[in-house]
DNA sequence: GTCTATAGCAGGATAGAC
DNA sequence: GTCTATCCTGCTATAGAC
């Protein structure tokens, strides 16, 4: 992003994007992201039509497409192997998440947005799980689904999916508590310890669903 | 709680919790606080100080008391067992915290206000972290210690008490998605099933192969 | 398309009566 | 301890000049 000259509704979305993120829809105001934006307070109302209308395109403008590229990502990881296994799935996932093809702030802003949504969902959740989640976790499923034991369900698929997906979004965003409780920083090899610790601890509960039940 | 009569301060604590699980601090006024408390505007300032000072005491007065329930529940779990594994451990630890001695709506507003806090921590997040998070963690820590591998450090048994907790907080806090991609509500026999997830997934993750238990 | 100016209202907080 | 009345700030949104 070296153009300088961005034209003013590109500079508003990326300051919306980046105060949503961090401190949420309410705490956000429209005089605070024009004055981010370096442009003046009627802007957004022109862009846009209102706040609530610039929040959704924050989604459907960079968000969406930035989850599109995490999942190409790991398309391509998986792609490029000779064979799929649930470890090669589980450490796609992880890495395309973790350190993939984004910043780490835009990987901080991806989750953020995501998680403040899950907490408690808005309009823009219709578009997150519809338009993201629920295609990428039925393509999960469809990949993972030769490799799971014969006796599990959809459902059992699903809740192992929804297991590892947990964990890689807890440890985008809880960053804080895991800094806290490990005493480490999110460096790069700390990155790799945390993908190192998701593609352990899923490969088993993936591969042993025999263990489930009684 | 059937009194009826209970004192101001009292009321608005408790719905000034219930409005900031809901709609995070900032989407919350001390109008829509008073109004529900059914009292004068002018009670928070007179009992609390500010805005910022009710919800800090909101953690301490009904989130810390609380956490300190779930916890002790957890540890009657355990106590009662003639043996202690890494499964029982598992299954005390999602029990406690999705079916627990907390009501419905409690643990939505447990998980909720400390989910909020891990994605952008305030004042609070200390009080959260260093009273609950960080001993229970410890303490977490110490009883999972005998069961696990010689070879894993500190670190890896932090990381896999991290990533067993990031499953129990993602069921409780992501419902909307969790029901939408599994099409199922929560209801108990959805909850024993995600206890039953939890403790599968988790029992091979923390290297469970003695797993004789409860 | 970007600006200034302002309408119109909701927010936190306080003073002072009771 | 609870109330009413009020201050003042900051908010969203719009009108209209340029």
């Amino acid at each position: 992003m070296g153009k300088k000259d961005q034209i003013t509704k590109e500079r508003i979305l990326n300051e919306a994007e980046a105060l949503f993120a961090k401190n949420g829809y309410d705490a956000v105001s429209v005089r605070g992201i024009t004055a981010a934006a370096r442009c003046n307070l009627a802007a957004v109302n022109y862009h846009f039509g209102n706040k609530q209308k610039l929040y959704l395109e924050v989604f459907r403008a960079r968000w969406v497409p930035r989850a599109r590229r995490v999942q190409a990502y790991f398309r391509e990881s998986l792609a490029s192997l000779d064979t799929v296994s649930t470890s090669a799935v589980a450490q796609a996932l992880a890495e395309a998440f973790l350190k993939g093809p984004l910043s780490d702030e835009e990987r901080q802003r991806q989750s953020q947005l995501m998680t403040r949504e899950l907490i408690q969902p808005t309009e823009a959740f219709e578009l997150l799980a519809g338009d993201i989640l629920r295609p990428f976790f039925k393509e999960l499923a469809d990949t993972l689904r030769p490799f799971m034991p014969e006796g599990l369900g959809n459902e059992g698929l699903m809740l192992n999916i929804l297991s590892m997906f947990s964990m890689v979004i807890y440890f985008n965003f809880a960053r804080a508590a895991v800094s806290r409780i490990t005493g480490r920083e999110y460096d790069e090899s700390f990155k790799d310890r945390l993908v190192e610790q998701i593609v352990g601890f899923s490969l088993n509960g993936l591969g042993g669903g025999e263990s489930e039940g009684a």
